[in-house]
DNA sequence: CCATTGAATTGAAACGATTCATAATCTGGT
DNA sequence: ACCAGATTATGAATCGTTTCAATTCAATGG
């Protein structure tokens, strides 16, 4: 049905080898036998099967990436960077969510290891990173993403979260708050402990601060709505006087629950960071400060990483990128405070 | 280097054939092949090579999907939508972004050609189809998301456009608004055109009512504040009374320059609806009235017409399916207006 | 006990691009 | 005219799976 590389070659007066070369690598052809098969590659409509080179290749020209959660922001703009980058390189990517769940995770890792994917970008699950030891095992370049492997075992590109916990907290403590709430959950996630442990050092340190922890049982605008309510019905001297959330859907649920009671007025009340920086942190009732992640950047880079290590091979040098996140001062933590040096 | 069926069969002492039915069709093969077989392949951790698998079929298992901005959380929801359908036929979803880019469009247009995708969805960037009638005479089928081709030669699933830009018209006009600005742009997306065309035919209806043009580069919230600043620059008396942005990103723009203006009220100066009910027009400063479009709901109609387009073969009966958006009101536009019938 | 049927299994052909050892052709130097 | 060396071109083998006509084997009925 579809124009082959033969078709292409009895066209041409040529033999399949030479369109093949024409294809790859032009320069051993003489340039007037690739102006010839060009013009018949075009004329027929020829389009190579990807399928068949990848068969002989023995791996195929895209990466698989394993989000946590497609429709968060920041995983979107990951993706968006992972593409960009993969296909400057002429890959493209397959994406997937594992939507926090180890089985949709696991259904993903088949499918991708099926299609023999040229090398892994993955936020993890779980800790445990035995499967993934394997698929590194039978030749399959793997980068963690938004996650450091404890032991370095692993490249990977991620944020420094306890980092940007600490930057976080010491903003409200600078903001002379004392009593700060952090909304977040479910302990699981990595991350959320991270910038947990971050907020609680930089609180720790600070005599007369204290830290009272409400947990969530998602990072969705959702549960942070649910987080707010359940603040602003605490008498008020008990309320805190600031909050850190875990990231910015939270951040922007538990500000829409305070403004939305009446009872409570950001930042003069209560000041709020959240995390990530997403573009509608900008746009939400009271403008949201937030700790900024540089989402695109990290996808290009582990990209990078990846194609790095497919060069290399399975004895290649394991790269441990860290970007250091960085607050962004907007209202929800009141104008003028002075930015930390 | 990686196991095959070979190894398995030797292992298992069975012919190849064998294997590659047990894979595909066990009812065809005696129980106790099949858990010898089966425990084999767990043994050797065998995975099969997608690859091999669509050369011989000819065909991959995957769709296409063009979307034109990843980022957009209306194109998010499509995406999710397809993808969740598609899992359920057994495809998986290959997903790229065109950025309105029509390079870029077609350098994703021909990764997917290579790979031999089972159908394309696309949200074409122009209006010049011939490429996709090419990709459809060469046997693959062919979905228009989001855009309705106006000769009805693709199956489409779309969005009455021309029909939101009414409802959202008809709404500022209803709330006693007669000097009505349209912000949106490059009119060389078809979207928007239809959207403003609906505005129009309801403004040129109403005696004194009139449609100011405000155009933007993008649909972004960027392009948007860049609009609304233009807007809040201008004499107070030359000012619209309400603001139909062409979706809710610019909205959102639109309504952060207006209000750190200082000089507008949101809605008593100036009324405000965006289109696309993205997640966020809620929690924006002022929550914006929207047009919303069931965005889940098109991605999944979307994959179910591939899913008989493919079956059915090239002569395939094409289908048009239009949802009508309907109107979420919200503060952009007051309270208590009274809804359309 | 043979013939017939049906189930289970086999093994070679096919899918289409790439590779690589080999062959053909061309250069220019003597 | 001849040859060494460089440049081009060839085509069979290969990748791993699926398919299908052919074969084997066992069971059933006459």
């Amino acid at each position: 049905m579809a124009i082959s590389v033969r078709d292409v070659a009895r066209e041409a007066g040529v033999s399949v080898g030479t369109v093949s070369n024409v294809l790859n690598r032009p320069a051993m052809v003489s340039p007037s036998t690739v102006t010839r098969v060009t013009e018949v590659i075009e004329r027929l409509g020829f389009v190579r099967n990807d399928a068949a080179r990848q068969l002989r290749a023995g791996r195929s020209r895209s990466f698989g990436l394993v989000v946590l959660d497609a429709r968060n922001p920041f995983f979107m703009d990951v993706t968006h960077g992972a593409q960009q980058r993969a296909l400057d390189n002429g890959y493209s990517v397959l994406m997937g969510a594992s939507d926090d769940s180890v089985s949709n995770e696991g259904r993903l890792l088949d499918l991708f290891e099926e299609q023999r994917v040229a090398g892994l970008l993955i936020s993890p699950v779980r800790t445990d990173l035995s499967r993934l030891w394997r698929i590194r095992e039978a030749g399959t370049p793997v980068v963690l993403v938004d996650r450091g492997s404890g032991d370095q075992s692993f490249s990977s590109v991620s944020v420094n979260d306890v980092e940007g916990g600490r930057i976080a907290a010491q903003h409200l403590i600078d903001a002379s708050r004392r009593r700060i709430g952090f909304v977040g959950g479910p302990m699981e996630i990595e991350q959320v402990r991270h910038r947990l442990e971050g907020a609680q050092s930089v609180v720790a340190a600070v005599p007369g601060a204290s830290l009272e922890i409400f947990g969530t049982k998602a990072l969705s605008v959702f549960e942070g709505r649910a987080a707010g309510e359940r603040i602003a019905a605490l008498p008020a001297a008990r309320r805190p006087e600031a909050i850190f959330a875990a990231n910015d859907l939270l951040a922007m649920g538990v500000l829409q629950a305070l403004v939305m009671s009446g009872k409570v007025r950001v930042p003069e009340d209560i000041a709020l960071v959240g995390y990530d920086d997403i573009a509608f942190a900008e746009s939400a009732v009271v403008p949201i400060t937030s700790v900024r992640q540089p989402a695109v950047e990290i996808g290009r880079t582990a990209v990078d990483v990846l194609l790095r290590e497919a060069e290399a091979g399975p004895d290649a040098v394991r790269e441990q990128f860290v970007f250091t996140p960085k607050l962004v001062q907007r209202a929800s933590t009141g104008a003028g405070l002075p930015a930390r040096p």
